[in-house]
DNA sequence: TCTGGGGTCCTAGGACCC
DNA sequence: TCTGGGGTCCTAGGACCC
């Protein structure tokens, strides 16, 4: 029999902005952007929840459910800070700790009661002690599988603790709605509907085949997951295994939808840029560079290639999917938004030519010169040329005054 | 409603090889 | 030369999570 712990931050951002500014407590707050940009909520403090703000709603549809909200940009800087000061306390009290996100993490308490006692007097120990040391509150769910303990978390919120015992797993899921599962979205659940599926009992009682014929391998996942039992995905894995990453992206979308093909390619390098950087940082090597590109109507498509050779130089990104890009861009077709992804990641990057090593050897000496100096200096400190040419670019095209200028950089 | 950014995992068809 | 089956890689898209 074993004991997870999942724990959840409440409200993550808008508690940590309420650390730095007191006077936003107890008023509708939405973490995210201004109310009139392009975006989604990233998190609403529970007063804004009042009036139907929620996670990943457009800003502008935030705005008018709540205009009286307190609208911020949000500091990831100081998320990450204090999701690493939570981090650090969590550790004291399971050597098998994994963060699921910033905000969330699952401790295997198997074998602890020694140490803590009862996982109910454990859990309060635990949510004293992050409450003391960081100031914000969490919610505990504790059960025998890292599933029913997320879900217990969810219900437990906010600020609370809720244990399910050993062998009510199964009677504790049956009444909550399928969405509650992990995994269960809008498509699935729609899909489960037609099948006369609403709540989690109803899934249990269905038969394992059945769900096998209509969902596949995600069906057999399903039944298990209805009993409450850790199948498929994330849950499969022991807690606290750190794997490599998979793929590192970034991508942006632009306050109006752009034409100026010029302005596209270079945000294409300053976007190539960063995903070299953060490749190098890794120490990882990409085989497979992914564009992606979304077209005023918000029609998606995305276009790969594999190259012979793995790579992590900025140069190597971005002539591949400056190829992809003109490849599939045409004109008078605006473009809302630009992404590029490394996939296929590798810690080597393969064979190389006799001829082609010393060239790739400078540059991968000047790279982690400039790597260095943006450590010292900032983000925006260097920029290979073309990346640059597109930062005015971009700045010329924005109103000045809505955005204040990232003071205190210097252009080497 | 007018839809971010960073990820993971899955599916499905075609190429290619044995 | 009328045509199987399995494995693996590549590519595109989509569901889902926070």
């Amino acid at each position: 029999m074993r004991t997870f712990f999942h724990v959840d931050m409440d409200a993550f951002f808008v508690s940590v902005e309420e650390l730095f500014d007191p006077s936003l407590k107890g008023k509708p707050v939405v973490v995210g952007g201004r109310p009139d940009e392009r975006g989604v909520v990233a998190a609403a403090s529970y007063q804004a929840r009042k009036y139907g703000v929620r996670s990943a709603m457009p800003l502008r549809t935030a705005a008018r459910l709540c205009p009286q909200a307190i609208f911020l940009e949000g500091r990831p800087e100081r998320y990450r800070e204090y999701s690493e000061k939570v981090r650090r306390i969590l550790c004291e009290f399971s050597p098998a700790v994994e963060m699921a996100s910033i905000d969330e993490a699952c401790l295997d308490m198997t074998g602890s009661e020694r140490l803590f006692g009862p996982p109910l007097k454990a859990a309060h120990r635990l949510h004293e002690e992050i409450r003391q040391r960081t100031g914000l509150n969490c919610s505990i769910g504790i059960a025998t599988s890292r599933l029913v303990a997320k879900v217990a978390s969810d219900l437990a919120k906010p600020n609370g603790i809720l244990w399910v015992l050993p062998g009510l797993e199964a009677r504790f899921l049956a009444p909550l709605d399928v969405s509650r599962i992990p995994g269960v979205g809008k498509v699935t659940e729609e899909r489960l509907r037609s099948l006369g599926v609403r709540r989690v009992g109803d899934l249990a009682r269905l038969e394992e085949s059945l769900l096998q014929e209509h969902f596949g391998r995600w069906g057999l996942a399903l039944a298990g997951k209805a009993r409450g039992l850790d199948a498929g995905g994330w849950f499969d894995e022991e807690v606290g295994i750190e794997a490599p990453p998979k793929s590192v992206s970034h991508e942006h979308t632009f306050d109006r939808d752009i034409r100026d093909p010029r302005l596209l390619e270079a945000t294409l390098a300053r976007l190539a840029s960063m995903v070299a950087r953060r490749l190098r940082e890794y120490g990882l090597f990409a085989r497979t560079v992914r564009l992606k590109l979304r077209f005023h109507d918000f029609t998606t498509i995305t276009r790969e290639r594999t190259l012979d050779r793995a790579t992590q130089l900025d140069a190597e990104l971005l002539a591949e999917v400056r190829r992809l890009f003109r490849a599939n861009w045409r004109e008078n077709q605006p473009v809302r938004l630009l992404g590029i992804a490394a996939t296929n990641l590798q810690s080597h990057e393969g064979q190389l030519s006799l001829l082609e090593e010393p060239r790739r050897e400078r540059w991968r000496r000047v790279l982690a010169a400039a790597d260095r100096v943006r450590d010292r200096y900032g983000e925006e400190a260097l920029e290979l040329g073309s990346a640059l040419e597109g930062l005015w670019r971009e700045r010329a095209h924005e109103n000045p005054a809505r955005r204040p200028s990232r003071g205190g950089s210097k252009r080497a």
